[in-house]
DNA sequence: TCTTAATAGATTATAAAAATCTATATTTTA
DNA sequence: TAAAATATAGATTTTTATAATCTATTAAGA
């Protein structure tokens, strides 16, 4: 019932990346020192979400990642499910996983059904628009 | 970001218990079977509820168990704490985790801390009194 | 051509989840 | 009173997922 550290990671990765300025890239070493990640897992959260098209890269001495679209254009839905697939807050949700779909009244699956579309709302809703560069101050 | 398949075992389980009438008792097996959790596991998830207080338990060869309160008084959340301990939807909801408090604005938690807050709602307004035996037909 | 970046993808390590096992205690009933 | 069916206790094992690391390569600028 807990969001895996890669994706926690990967947000705040997306969010630091949200605050540079226009054309600034960032490197992983820089992001992983600001914010207390591995590097070389870091690395690899990077490439994933760059090859799904949230991030530009970049290689080379001066290179770096970039957001591929504007921040607010990207949610937290996007970022968690390159991490972790599809959101599924309980397996029975799932019909292919479900148990239950025989019964004439499963007494759980309606409620996680109902609980997961919440959650994915919520996550769609938050977007990185509130992390750019002029609405929150200096990076670390 | 899933509930464990244990907490579903167990959540399962007490419904079917909801349904039992007045002063009836299920065992083990039967419920096991009924709902197809592997037996052993399910032993240990009654035994953990009933430690807890949720279930009530008898022993001997008319044994069983039956809920400890009314069906309606017994919320998800109860469960669900019972199996998987304090729901914790991100590990920086946890003060003791946080890596951000000493940020002067963390870009991630408060909206975690947020949705915690929802889902826990969530599981403690749905409570077991929706399955009791006169609302639901027939046990299998 | 050296340095500093990202990329690819395999590998290892750690931890959590899921399931099982062994032994014991309790109660009913034949 | 013995046998059968139940729960209890708690350790152990198996499996799976998560987290992290490693090795080698590619790319670009100084």
């Amino acid at each position: 019932m807990q969001l895996s550290r890669k994706a926690d990671y990967a947000l705040r990765a997306v969010a630091y990346i949200s605050q540079l300025k226009k054309g600034d890239l960032a490197s992983i070493g820089r992001i992983a020192k600001a914010r207390g990640i591995p590097r070389e897992f870091l690395a690899k959260i990077l490439k994933e979400l760059t090859r799904a098209g949230v991030l530009v890269s970049f290689q080379g001495v001066t290179g770096g990642y970039r957001l591929s679209r504007l921040p607010k254009e990207i949610t937290f839905l996007d970022v968690i499910e390159v991490m972790e697939g599809p959101v599924r807050i309980n397996l029975c949700v799932d019909d292919r996983h479900c148990a239950c779909t025989n019964e004439k009244s499963c007494e759980i699956r309606p409620f996680f059904v109902k609980q997961q579309e919440q959650i994915i709302r919520a996550f769609k809703r938050q977007n990185f628009g509130a992390f750019a560069h002029n609405k929150i101050s200096k990076l670390a």
